[in-house]
DNA sequence: CGGCATCCGTGACGATACTG
DNA sequence: CAGTATCGTCACGGATGCCG
């Protein structure tokens, strides 16, 4: 059964053609960082219904944008996770979201928050400043913890805490948001005391500007 | 009448709740070329209804995206154009296209053509080689004609041809679609004699590879 | 004729309930 | 846990009508 399709010989609508769906790009976010269950997506995806999501993850297997692969037995679950075709959306999302943060402004009372959405305006700012260091940056945000990989492959993140950390930043969501936006760089916001820092490698010194 | 959003507080999310609906984004790409008339839209938008059409300027409008201006009395036409906040889009809509030219394989008997859709995708390429010229380009494709214009302040295109080129490009759809996907460069296309190029000054010279 | 508004049929979406 | 089934509602697409 042929999906619908903007019809038209266009680079921009073919891309629509595939991530134009509602929720489609929310679950590519979702996935970047890193494979997961469907009842973790449902969770972190609030607003989306069960048949939908069922629905979106059929559709983007299809199209090449994910992958589904069964665990080990003992697990006995299925995950999701991005093809190279999928991962290669970053550069795309990271400019729309950019654009996104210019009108957030403030939370409001039925917002949704978790965490790793302000993941991928963080990590080019971080990947900047660190630049040329390498290593492991665990961001505690509101509650929620996510950590960000710097290395030469270009950064990538992942929910939770990492094992080892280089450095581990805290904030809150006004923090997060000033960074997010480029009207605060982050040493400066280090300096304010709006974000704090742990650890004393060059990573962590790179982080405060030093 | 509060439209629906993901209620996240999320800069995607943000994005998506303004760009996200159906036909936004290429209503954006029609208004990146420059003020366009109601019927113009409707006629290179092929497949949107005209409420829907209608509906979505409305929306744009209160979103900030576009205004809405009449023009002088004889013309007694309106005509809607893209705000700063608009055009801001242009980055972001590039790495789309970029990602979507990927999927553009053979054009469907069903897929409509238009000229200035590949606007996008040519703009990068031919600023990249004209730097550090300035001027405009008219290019000409399966029958239509945009021009792209080029200067410091950030490349721009336009419908049909401008007044007084200072190069100009012949191509078919084949020919435009290896440039845009990055497979063969603009010179090298010009040396296989499957893009044309009029003009002799500076800017002509570049696009040549001289 | 340009610029919509209205009506209507179809399909996408959202919430809930249910099942292997 | 990982979806499928059902159902009401709304968004969309096509056609037509209205009004300056």
């Amino acid at each position: 059964m042929p999906r619908r399709s903007y019809d038209q010989y266009c680079p921009l609508s073919r891309a629509l053609d595939v991530v134009g769906e509602r929720w489609t790009i929310l679950i590519i976010r979702e996935l970047l960082a890193g494979p997961r269950r469907y009842t973790d997506l449902h969770a972190d995806l609030p607003g989306v219904s069960t048949d939908v999501l069922a629905t979106r993850l059929k559709e983007m297997e299809q199209d090449g944008l994910i992958t589904r692969r069964r665990l080990a037995p003992p697990a006995a679950a299925a995950v999701y996770e991005l093809t190279p075709r999928g991962q290669d959306l970053l550069p795309a999302l990271t400019l729309l979201a950019d654009w996104g943060a210019a009108d957030l402004t403030e939370r409001r009372p039925t917002d949704a928050l978790r965490a790793h959405w302000f993941a991928i305006p963080l990590l080019r700012q971080l990947a900047e400043l660190a630049a040329p260091c390498e290593g492991t940056v665990d961001v505690q945000l509101d509650g929620g913890t996510f950590h960000i990989v710097i290395n030469g492959a270009g950064p990538s993140y992942a929910h939770g805490p990492a094992e080892d950390p280089d450095a581990r930043l805290t904030l809150d969501a006004d923090a997060c948001l000033a960074v997010s936006q480029g009207r605060t760089a982050l040493p400066e916001m280090i300096k304010k005391g709006r974000v704090g820092v742990d650890g004393d490698g060059p990573l962590a010194h790179a982080l405060r500007g030093q």
